[in-house]
DNA sequence: TGTTGACCTCAACCTTGGTTGAGCCAATAA
DNA sequence: TTATTGGCTCAACCAAGGTTGAGGTCAACA
């Protein structure tokens, strides 16, 4: 009954591929950026270890979240290489992920937060908003014209 | 007292380039784009309505939130191009600007509930947590890999 | 004995969002 | 009168995140 899966055994790329929807272009691309890696086998084939499935699922929500690729190159970066992550490997590089994503979202919403007075104050305009304001009144109280981009980038 | 500023008078490039902080190179940009718009004066020079500064810095936040300069050209779209916007335009471009912000939180946010639901349950793993699990049991259960990537894109 | 399918490498190309540099023009200041 | 300043155009380049295609290898099927 449950003999026709093995679920020990390495993964071709194919198999990688219908289980993840990721292409071997980005497969390979990913390999080549350090997020992922494989082993080959005998007729220089790549093998990946199953937990390879869950760093590529990782890949593919951040993409959606728009985290670079090279900020979660750094987050796996906490899990080893030479071995398969442990239960608490997963849980610890969770933790910097969970944090970095906070992080995130807090930059966002008080972005946001700040647009959307703006738009409460009915005015979108440069008179009386902060965040829309890098000229006129400002202009005349000092050099500052820069407010927008002197804050922390998301 | 305040004949030193004029407030109504177009504007040069290099004076649009001090009070939002972005550099000619970027607005020549954006006008190719389709974004921003300037006349000319007599020697062949750009010269921009004030209100391109709105517009600017529009491009400037929704830079930092993420959006395509393509959506923002679409909001953008419903602008009057041969007038000054009134605050009735503003106001219009402003609620399709929030509706559309608040649609991309809500996807985001979502997103990492559903992760943070992982995160939860102690263990970021293809066994019990649907978001993370693109294979083994899903794979029982029908064709269904692709769950991540049939969801609504961010 | 094909030929088909799965996989490989490498180079070229694509889109987005720009920057950099060469070469030119016009107004102004020393 | 000659910089210097401020602007212009156009082409080339960059990084990220890939895709596409050419050309090759191997195993398995008819």
């Amino acid at each position: 009954m449950d003999g026709h899966v093995d679920t020990t055994a390495p993964l071709t790329i194919g198999e990688v591929i219908r289980r993840t929807g990721v292409p071997a272009s980005a497969l390979h691309f990913y390999e080549r950026k350090g997020l992922v890696f494989s082993g080959r086998d005998g007729y220089n084939q790549r093998i990946y270890a199953r937990h390879m499935l869950r760093r590529i699922s990782l890949i593919i929500i951040g993409k959606r979240l728009g985290i670079p690729l090279s900020d979660l190159g750094a987050l796996f970066a906490e899990l080893p290489a030479n071995r398969e992550p442990t239960h608490e490997d997963w849980q610890r590089m969770s933790r910097s992920w969970h944090r970095q994503l906070q992080e995130r979202r807090r930059i966002l919403e008080n972005l946001e937060r700040e647009l959307t007075g703006c738009i409460g104050c009915g005015c979108l305009s440069m008179k009386a908003c902060a965040l829309l304001n890098p000229d006129d009144e400002l202009q005349q109280e000092g050099p500052g014209p820069v407010r927008l981009q002197r804050r922390p980038t998301a």
